[in-house]
DNA sequence: ACCTGAACACCGTTCAAGT
DNA sequence: ACCTGAACACCGTTCAAGT
């Protein structure tokens, strides 16, 4: 199988989910792939750039869950739950969040749908409690309530954003 | 000078505040106290527990800016302003916050002081907030309006807490 | 009690050289 | 164009041994 940017993108997916962030290093991956470490470095610039691409990739597997038109708050329960699937997704999407906005904000959360200032609110108030949630089951802390806290302190900040374009 | 689990944070903070996190490494930090890197295993744990204390110091710097009963508003933007004096102060708190919460949160925005809910919530919106705001500062892209910005989202979600104890 | 020295099992990245 | 092999400059952590 030839080596390409997506598939070393899916292969990255795949040991984030099965294994998070920490077993997934340049050399781990190159393992996974049968090929060596440097090979990658022809297909992807550098380790922080293939986290910029999964954070992407996530970023569409929240779009093709709710379209530009949904609720935020249903919006931004999606996007939780897809973090979550990927057991580093909250730090991954926060760096591809800080340096490319708008190729990593959801659809349903972007500016262009919520505004730069509350967009930036909702996405920075999701990564930071998805960040936390994914640490605590690091280390087996109870995770409990997590989803309808989140859901409360996410209405409360989007309690402003009642009737939309 | 002796060293000590005090000397090893301290130490710790400054690299952090002149370099950031990717220069805080182990052996990095032993160079700077004049000692072998397996001196420090014998004050601190491993590295995760140093970052911890370096939590807690945090903590401790915003409680001695504001007290408990400070304006929650206020508060959150003098943790904010402590996150931002070292260099990755919010994914590192982030981390304390995560595995020891009480030890870490600010009195001014502890559970007791805002109930569970809404202590989550603003200390996950700040963390992630400043979390990105110092990404982007390593990557020298526009902090701009950064603290209006928090300001703003952080007031939407402190609005329900008026009339506090 | 507190620290050294050496070792183990890793990292990310570069670059000449091969095909 | 795409990949190998070897190298460089690092990591965190452990542990016998020294004082």
């Amino acid at each position: 199988m030839a080596l390409t940017a997506e598939s070393i993108t899916s292969t990255a997916l795949s040991i984030l989910s099965q294994y998070g962030l920490g077993d997934l290093s340049m050399r781990r991956l190159a393992r996974e792939l049968d090929v060596q470490p440097s090979a990658l470095y022809w297909h992807v610039k550098d380790k922080q750039s293939l986290l910029i691409l999964i954070s992407r990739s996530l970023k569409a597997e929240v779009d093709a869950l709710c379209p530009a038109t949904a609720d935020p708050l249903a919006a931004a329960m999606s996007l939780r739950e897809v973090l979550l699937k990927y057991r580093d997704g909250a730090e991954i999407v926060l760096l591809g969040y800080s340096i490319t906005p708008p190729d990593v904000a959801p659809q349903a959360l972007g500016a262009d749908r919520l505004g730069a200032e509350l967009s930036h609110g909702i996405l920075t108030l999701t990564l930071g409690a998805v960040a936390v949630e994914q640490n605590r089951r690091l280390f087996a802390i109870d995770p409990a309530d997590a989803a309808e806290n989140f859901a409360a302190n996410a209405s409360l900040l989007l309690r402003s954003s009642r009737r939309l374009p």
